[in-house]
DNA sequence: GTGAAAGCGCTAACAG
DNA sequence: CTGTTAGCGCTTTCAC
C-alpha cells in the first residue's frame, strides 16, 4: 500500500490566498464571518490547488468523524440470502450521503468478532452505530453500551419493551400479521396455520402475537416453527400437511418461508388459492414477485427503514421506538 | 450526537505504568524492543484505564488509516435483488478484519455520486479502494485512477486487457461458459441457444464469447440480449421461443436470467431438460437451489473473490489480473 | 473581521 | 532499551 503525492495542505491554501491558516479554516468550513473578497480569493486557492480537508486532522480536534458503523450480527448465512439487508443498507446510505458522513461496515459471525466490534465502537472511531439482526440471546448490545457509542437498532431488541430509551426502528409486524391472518379469515378459510421465523428474533414473535391476536383458539397443530427461509419453509410445511392435512390457509413468516411453502403444496399437488391460500411477509420483490402463483403478502418498505435509522441516529434523536406501518399486497396466492 | 465520556490517552498509560509516552506507545503498538517488565506494566495499564488508541491521531503521522473502501457503482437495483454483491461483501470483510483493517461502503447511484466518491478517495481517507460493478462508460475509473489511491477492480474492467497494469479479480467467465455449452452440446443438443447479461459488462461479453467459442456458427437467431434479471430473461426467453421454437438447449448468462427462462419454458408447456435444457452461472444457492427443476449451473466462488481483492489491495500486489476457476454444478435443469 | 498561538493524541527520529 | 523532542494538519480561543 503505497502513500500517495502529498497533498496540499491548509496552510499551502492560506499562503496561496494570502490569509491567515485560520480565516483560510473559516471559509473551508462554510464562510461564516469572513469577508466576501477574502471567501473568494480563499475558494479560488482551494480550487486551484486541489485541496481536500484531512479527515484525521480534523476529527483530532473536533472529535467528531462523520462516520457511522452499521453493525450486521448475523451468524448464518441468511442476511446473504435475502435482499432485505441489502435494501436497508441502500437506505442507510443514501441518509448518510445526503448529510456528509461515510458507512464503515461492520460484520460479524462469531463471539470472536463481537470482541473486535465492541473494541472498534469503544474506539471512538465513529460517530454512532447502526445495528442490526439481533437475537434475543446476543451479547453485542451490552457492549455496544458500554462503548457510549449513540445507538439506533433495526428492528426492536429482545430486550426492550420499547420504553427503556432504547432506540429503534422497526415493521408493525404484530399489526401486518393481524391484517394479513384475517384476510385469510375474511377469505372464508377456516383452518389457517402459521409457519413461524426464527423465533429467537422479535420480529418472529411479533408475528406469531398478530397470528394469535386474530385466532387466539388456533390449535398448536396449526403452529409450526420455521426459521425464515424457503428450506425451513418446505419443512414446516411438510410437517403441517402431515398433522393437519386439512390445512386450507398459510400465513408464512416471509416470503422466503412462503416460496418454500409454496414449493412442497406444489409437490404433494395442493393448488394454490384453491386448496391453500398463502400470505408472506415483506414484499421482497424478487421473491414475492417470481413465485407460482405469486404472492400475496405484507409489504414493509425496508429501505425507509434504513434510511429513518440512520436519520434519527444523525438527529440524536431521543425517541425509544419507531414503528412503521405495513400493508397487504394481494397477488395471488391468497 | 453527544459525545461520549472522555477517553484516556496515551499520556495516562504512561503515566500510570511509570513510563515515557513514547515507550507507552511502543508496547501498544507491539512491544518491541522494550524489556519484559515494562511491557507488563504498561499492559497492566492499558487494561486498567481501558485506553484504545485514538486513531485520527495515530493517522495524522502515520499517513495509514486501516481502511479501504469498497465502491458499489451500481445504478440499477439489480445489485440488491441479487446476493451476488453481498457475497463478494462478506469475503472481503473477512479478509479485512484478519488484517485489521476497517471497511468504508460507498454506493453510488448516479452521476453526482461518482463526484462524491471522487472527492472521498482524494481525500485520502482510505488507503484504497475495491471497485465493483463497472460498466463500460464508467466515468468512476478515471476518478478514481486521478484520486491516485491504490484499486483492486471486481472483475476485469472494460478498458483492461488484462495487462495495463489495472490489478483486478474475475472469474473464468469464458472458460465457464464453454464448459457449459459443452455439457449441453453433449447432451446431444442441436440449436443450443444463448441469452446474455447485460452487455455493458465484462462479465456478459465475456461469457458470450465462451459461448461462440464452442458455437462459432450459432445464428443470430440463437443469441438474445438479457440484463442478467428474472424479468430480462423471461423477455428473452419469449422472443427466443417466438422466433427459433425448435431450440432445445438455452445457456443463460446468470441464474436469475435462468430462473425467468425456466418460467417462460413451464408456462409454454415446455418441460425442462427434456424438451429445454437448460443452464445458468453463478451457482447462486438461493436461486440455483430453488428454481424447478433445479439449475445446472457455472459456479464461482464468489465470496472467494472478495477475499483474494482484499488480500490483493493489502499486499500491495502488482499482479494485472487474477482469473478465478469456475465448475459446472450439475443439478437436474441439463 | 482577522491573525497569532495553543494544542488535539499520537509516532518517530534522535540522543542518551 | 528508554526518554526527549518535534511535529502530523487542523480548529479554536483570544487578542488585536
Amino acid at each position: 500500500m503505497t502513500e500517495t503525492a502529498p497533498r496540499p495542505t491548509l496552510e499551502a491554501v492560506a499562503a496561496r490566498a494570502g490569509v491567515s491558516r485560520a480565516t483560510a479554516s473559516r471559509v473551508v468550513n462554510g464562510g461564516d464571518g469572513v469577508r466576501e473578497p477574502l471567501v473568494e480569493r480563499v475558494r479560488r486557492a482551494v480550487e486551484e490547488l486541489g485541496y481536500v480537508p484531512n479527515q484525521a486532522a480534523r476529527s483530532l480536534v473536533t472529535r467528531r468523524h462523520d462516520a457511522i458503523a452499521v453493525v450486521v450480527a448475523e451468524p448464518e448465512t441468511r442476511v446473504f440470502a435475502d435482499p432485505f439487508f441489502a435494501l436497508q443498507l441502500r437506505g442507510i446510505s443514501k441518509e448518510l450521503t445526503a448529510h456528509d458522513n461515510q458507512l464503515v461496515l461492520l460484520l460479524t459471525e462469531g463471539r470472536d468478532d463481537h470482541a473486535r466490534v465492541g473494541r472498534y465502537l469503544a474506539g471512538g472511531h465513529v460517530d454512532g452505530a447502526l445495528v442490526f439482526s439481533l437475537h434475543l440471546d446476543d451479547p453485542l448490545p451490552e457492549l455496544i453500551q458500554r462503548a457510549g457509542v449513540p445507538t439506533v437498532f433495526g428492528g426492536r431488541p429482545g430486550w426492550s419493551d420499547g420504553t427503556s430509551g432504547v432506540v429503534y426502528v422497526d415493521s408493525d409486524n404484530r399489526g401486518g400479521a393481524r391484517e394479513a391472518v384475517r384476510h385469510l379469515v375474511g377469505l372464508g378459510r377456516t383452518r389457517v396455520a402459521h409457519i413461524t421465523g426464527a423465533l429467537d428474533q422479535t420480529s418472529a414473535v411479533d408475528r406469531l402475537d398478530g397470528f394469535r391476536d386474530v385466532l387466539a383458539d388456533a390449535g398448536p397443530r396449526l403452529v409450526v416453527e420455521g426459521d425464515f427461509t424457503p428450506a425451513g419453509g418446505e419443512r414446516a410445511m411438510r410437517e403441517l400437511l402431515d398433522r393437519c392435512p386439512d390445512v386450507d390457509a398459510v400465513f408464512a413468516a416471509n416470503d422466503l418461508t412462503a416460496a418454500g411453502a409454496l414449493r412442497v403444496l406444489r409437490e404433494r399437488g395442493r393448488r394454490v388459492p384453491d386448496d391453500v391460500a398463502v400470505i408472506g411477509f415483506d414484499d421482497m420483490l424478487p421473491v414475492a414477485e417470481q413465485t407460482d402463483p405469486p404472492l400475496t403478502t405484507v409489504r414493509q418498505d425496508i429501505e425507509e427503514m434504513g434510511r429513518l435509522m440512520a436519520r434519527l441516529l444523525l438527529r440524536g434523536s431521543a425517541s425509544a421506538g419507531v414503528v412503521l406501518p405495513t400493508t397487504l399486497v394481494r397477488r395471488a396466492s391468497a
